[in-house]
DNA sequence: CTCTCGTATAACCATTTAGTTGTAGGTTAG
DNA sequence: CTAACCTACAACTAAATGGTTATACGAGAG
């Protein structure tokens, strides 16, 4: 569904574009209630500029889509792009699962090694 | 389970890590297989030392971790973190199609913008 | 002990990013 | 028509990124 072969470059973007707090704050709001991109910006402490230029990232990146509306640009959502990029992840996260018993299983044969070290490192 | 809370900061820092074709192979590879840092290496057209940064950003990330055998450090993945990665897109994706859901519910009831544009579920 | 290997880090460079202000164009309101 | 509003974009700046080469340092090998 929309989402078929999402290449390197368009992973890229989909992961940058989602590395920022206001992005990802625009993409809830505008998923919450379609909304101008004046509407949005007067959320934000910064300019129309900086907020219209966070809007085009997103729309590059396929996470959102704009629709004019008279005078103003109306900012929604994409559900399925955003589907898309939860997919993406789970299918790494399955991929590694799966590498991740074959590790075990190669060490439970050819072992002497520990792997259980605690990580929880956290500032 | 190690994932509770993951600030916006830790956020932008994860989805920053995986933005980077290089950086995704390398928590593939290793997850596959821990490997050296310069086994890693050897593995890309770039320098040592390039490789070590986008490790060093993987960790930052908490993605991967290092343990030091010998004189060399050992890189492996953190199915963990990857799960929590997943779990994260996970739960935008859900509060989006929840938000969505609210959105075609309002629509329906106190609608009398309605001009035709076709906004709603169809994904 | 000495040499080499694996790693880390520093200094540097080019490009991109995230923000700014300013300007221009199109659309609606009066 | 004119004024106000919404959006887009250009030009600029500061900081971060992704790469380089060179250097330093600890740990094993000989």
């Amino acid at each position: 569904m929309v989402i078929r072969e999402l290449s390197d470059v368009d992973t890229d973007r989909i992961f940058r574009a989602l590395a920022d707090a206001t992005r990802r704050d625009i993409v809830a709001r505008v998923t919450s209630r379609e909304q101008s991109v004046s509407e949005l910006a007067s959320a934000y402490a910064m300019s129309f500029a900086a907020v219209q230029k966070h809007v085009a990232v997103l729309e590059r990146a396929m996470l959102i889509t704009k629709e004019r509306r008279g005078r103003q640009q109306i900012v929604h959502g994409d559900p399925a792009m955003l589907r898309g990029a939860a997919q993406l992840l789970e299918a790494y996260e399955e991929i590694w699962r799966a590498r991740s018993q074959r590790i075990e299983q190669i060490l439970t044969e050819g072992n002497e090694k520990e792997e259980g070290h605690d990580r929880s490192e956290r500032r």
